[in-house]
DNA sequence: AAGTGGTCTAGACCACGAG
DNA sequence: TCGTGGTCTAGACCACTTG
């Protein structure tokens, strides 16, 4: 007789990686806390450490957790310096990483628009809240962000908190969302009128555009951003390998 | 007595994998061709095959190698495909992945201006070779790239081969020059008088421009590479992790 | 069937952090 | 000194490729 099994098979590590994730979806360990120790856990779900060590391993790659040597393994948070650096790749001429500031301009409700229907996998009707905002670097205007979020997932956003300068980290104190990719589509633009204001640009300057696209951990789209920046003096640094 | 062993302390797997890196960059294993088996390295390094395994995961991690099952590993090489697609992150507006042809406008030599000098790492005097070609996308022109690369690597550069599409392959079957890394920085500016005859399009309109350096296997400058691209149909397309 | 990479185990020992 | 993650081994077995 055939099985399936040649079909499915799955490595053990593999199984295991699944159900860990289905841990931290489930917010059974909070962010930033410890996860039992790789001997426990191998107890727990009756393999040997190294095969607990591979899952793990793949997931700290996938930056889900950190891990500290003679410490433990710890879900990840997106730390001021992980939601702003490790998302942020502006850099300035001089290659310094910087500190960007966020001034907002105004928080609206609407019906989502085509670009935020196909983007945030929304039907034809549904509620957004968009946001608009100025980033700051060194005190001057560089950024111009206009963002939407689904309603549904964001109901009560920026009715009662503060807008902190860190979204990443908001959602997922507040919503129990967590982004853990970004997919950004770059291009040039001619500086539009309503945008050059908040810039102190002349109306037409090249900028550089970003859409990009936040994709939580189980693989929903959150967050819609279309960032305009003025790049004459710093510049989006991309490394590939 | 204290030793400094504490200092020192490198992992067996990294030790091999520094002395595995050595054989591939004096070329030891061709690009393309297979390494011994796991059990033949672990033989011949004194150490077991999980160990050998621990170093070629990392080095596959770091795209040195390519693993196939039941088969082999393998030395990578730049492929059509990778060399495209891998260091290519143009996209058309439909988020296809195009084939771009390219044109080559001309190839000079010439002394190391300020720029060169600093993105290759060259001495006041020293000599480079420039070659500006365009590159297009459904037969229409949509990027400008001046190439600069040093006259002491690449001696013979344009003189008796053709120009292929893929340089990156050209360097590493012809100059023994492994592309493994590149860093970009991106920005919007006004397409300058002497690219946009190249572009057919009007002189200050916006255009990303990409200012790349290639880093080879022993971490030095290969190649830094100016674009100039129209994006009106085209992005670039940046994964964030 | 043979050979290769891929997974898994059980157990050992090392380096690191904190008490 | 203890507990944690990190490394290493020897050996077993599985899945994939090729003959």
């Amino acid at each position: 007789m055939v099985t399936s099994s040649t079909l499915n098979y799955q490595p053990l590590y593999k199984q295991i990686k699944s159900l860990i994730l289905q841990r931290v979806i489930d917010g059974i360990w909070a962010p930033g806390s410890a996860l039992p120790s790789e001997q426990q856990l191998a107890k727990e779900f009756g393999v040997s450490q190294g095969t607990i060590r591979k899952a793990l391993d793949e997931m700290t790659a996938e930056n889900i957790f950190v891990r500290k040597q003679g410490k433990g393994t710890y879900v990840s948070q997106h730390s001021a310096n992980r939601s702003l650096f490790h998302f942020f790749y502006i850099v300035s001429n001089d290659g310094k990483r910087v500190m960007p500031d966020s001034r907002v301009i105004s928080v609206i409700r609407s019906t989502a628009n085509k670009g935020e229907i196909e983007r945030l996998d929304l039907k034809q009707g549904e509620k957004v809240v968009r946001l608009k905002r100025i980033r700051l670097l060194n005190k001057k205007p560089v950024i111009v962000e206009h963002i939407s979020l689904a309603v549904k997932m964001f109901s009560d956003f920026g009715k009662k908190e503060d807008i902190p300068n860190t979204l990443y980290e908001l959602y997922e104190s507040q919503y129990d969302v967590r982004v853990m990719k970004a997919v950004e589509k770059l291009r040039a633009v001619k500086l539009k009128k309503e945008d050059a204001i908040h810039l102190e640009l002349p109306e037409g300057t090249p900028v550089l555009e970003i859409d990009r696209t936040a994709i939580s951990l189980d693989q929903r789209p959150v967050e819609w951003r279309l960032s305009y920046i003025d790049t004459q003096n710093y510049f989006y640094l991309s490394e590939l390998t």
